[in-house]
RNA sequence: GGUGGAGUGGCCGAGAGGCGAGGCAACGGCCUGCAAAGCCGUGUACACGGGUUCAAAUCCCGUCUCCACCUCCA
């Protein structure tokens, strides 16, 4: 069996047959940083990341592309209010972005083009517009011309144009030759950041963009472009006409993740329920927030909530108490993936299922740690080791080690080993009231002991 | 008004005609000096009303509720 997906293009699950054998480009929204990345932006992240692992996994060699759009109206609104340039702005946010997504053990990208460097090519795909009669310049803007591409334009989103309303994206309405037609190029104004064109000087129209250096790095014709539900229109449904207008097949397989809500509410700073990476830090360590953030099918609408992200905690918890106990006593086996996994997963997907064979597995694999079975440890670890790792979840990748505690650990655990040695001479005596004294202590210091068949291990403790 | 989703046990969250996904929590048991961790067991859930069928959470019709997008959005 192999990778189904669901294409919002054709409104339904395809089977995954690339351009080329062998090869996946893909295409992936990234952020305007106008501001710091919210929860949704992240899982946004995680899941394309699983996307990546898994077609990796799969054997495809992928290039990856995210994009960030760098000049916008309100990077530039934020900029003019906090008295900086509006790359500060941009570039300080990218930073941000970039950052969290590094801290939730997302792989970079092949390639993450920003608008701003890639005008010429903007300039090149307009020029082909308006020699194919599909845009104009008006007003100091150039626009895209709906109505010749009437008939395809609004497939994507399943709208016809005719309920449509008006674009509302430039204060020179009165230029377009119909209200819907949409920018493809901003005239400047004074004070604004702008670049020299044949129509003169402006900045981009948000979408084009997305066209100019999808194609640029990607090609004419690509495999999988992929953004938030929110995007589908106008954002993606511009791009398609855009560059279909132009001449290019574009994206043939169009994936769509679904939004993120807190408390059952849409994120946003009027409501002031805006949850950023910082909020969930003090909750959950990174490895914990990714499962979380993982965990809900990608097309799902998932609610935020304190109890649902501390579930996930318990949750990783648990398959990263197997592991490492399985890894003191057992290397790990071949990383093989159970064949219930690999078909959840080609099933557009399905994480959910896929972490149900994951934890099913744990559960076998503690119990051969309980019988003492080595040979079936080593096996289920390496099994357990390798589903996880597709999703970007292993507990003993580096990615999670924290450098402070990896410094100090045989320090802590020498001292440790002192202390659990008295208690055990304690318990080896029968004097309970001295061994749980000296088990109180070290809890109270942030050390959980644990006695198993080996003898006793510890763990810090977690909040 | 247009388009697309959703409603599943205490909670999260899959599934999409017939064997109770998985996790969290709870309760009982095993293990343990006691714990912790783990393992075993315990639930007859699918918004509502009809219909089709030997069989419906799943298909059909109707109803209710919620959400997203319809040119800021991941």
């Amino acid at each position: 069996m192999s990778l189904r997906l669901y294409d919002t293009g054709t409104r339904s699950v395809r089977t995954f047959e690339p351009l080329e054998e062998g090869r996946v480009g893909m295409y992936v929204c990234g952020a305007t940083p106008q501001a710091a990345p919210h929860i949704g932006h992240l899982r946004s992240g995680v899941i394309y990341d699983v996307l990546l692992r898994w077609l990796r996994r799969s054997g495809y060699t992928v290039t990856f592309a995210r994009n960030v759009t760098d000049v916008d109206d309100k990077i530039i609104a934020v900029a003019a209010d906090a008295g900086v340039p509006w790359f500060a702005i941009a570039e300080g946010n990218q930073r941000v972005f970039n950052q969290g997504y590094d801290l939730l053990g997302c792989l970079p990208p092949t390639i993450e083009p920003r608008a701003t460097g890639h005008v010429p090519e903007m300039i090149v795909l307009i020029r082909r517009l308006i020699e194919n009669g599909h845009a104009y310049a008006a007003g100091g803007d150039v626009y895209f011309d709906v109505r010749s591409w009437a008939d395809r334009y609004g497939s994507l989103s399943n709208q016809r144009l005719e309920n449509m309303r008006s674009a509302g994206d430039t204060p020179n309405e009165d230029a377009k030759r119909d209200p819907r037609d949409f920018t493809l190029w901003k005239g400047a104004k004074p004070g604004e950041p702008s670049w020299e064109t044949p129509w003169g000087e402006g900045r981009p129209g948000w979408h084009l963009e997305c066209s100019a250096m999808a194609t640029k790095y990607l090609g004419p014709t690509f495999d999988i472009h992929g953004g938030g539900v929110d995007l589908i229109f106008p954002h993606h449904e511009n791009e398609i006409a855009q560059s279909r207008a132009a001449g290019d097949e574009f994206a043939r397989y169009w994936l769509h993740n679904g939004l993120l809500t807190v408390d059952g509410e849409k994120m946003s700073k009027s409501v002031g329920n805006v949850v950023l990476l910082p909020d969930l830090l003090g909750k959950a360590r990174p490895a914990e927030i990714r499962y979380y953030l993982a965990s809900a099918h990608y097309r799902s609408l998932m609610d935020y909530t304190d109890a649902a992200l501390a579930e996930a905690v318990s949750a990783y918890q648990r398959i990263e108490g197997f592991v490492t106990r399985a890894a003191e006593v057992a290397p790990a086996g071949p990383w093989s993936l159970p064949a219930a996994f690999v078909s959840a997963m080609d099933d557009d997907l399905g994480v959910p299922q896929a972490l149900a064979t994951l934890h099913e597995t744990v559960r076998e694999g503690n119990s051969a740690l309980a019988s003492g079975d080595h040979a079936a440890v080593s096996a289920l670890l390496g099994s357990v080791r390798a589903m996880a790792d597709v999703l970007g979840l292993d507990p003993l990748a580096p990615q999670w080690n924290t450098a402070g505690a990896d410094d100090l650990r045989p320090v802590v655990d020498a001292l440790v080993a002192v202390a659990l040695e008295q208690r055990q001479a304690a318990r080896a005596r029968k004097d309970y009231a001295a061994a749980d004294a000296i088990r109180d202590g070290l809890i109270n210091a942030g050390i959980m002991v644990e006695d198993t068949a080996h003898g006793p291990r510890w763990e810090l403790k977690r909040d």
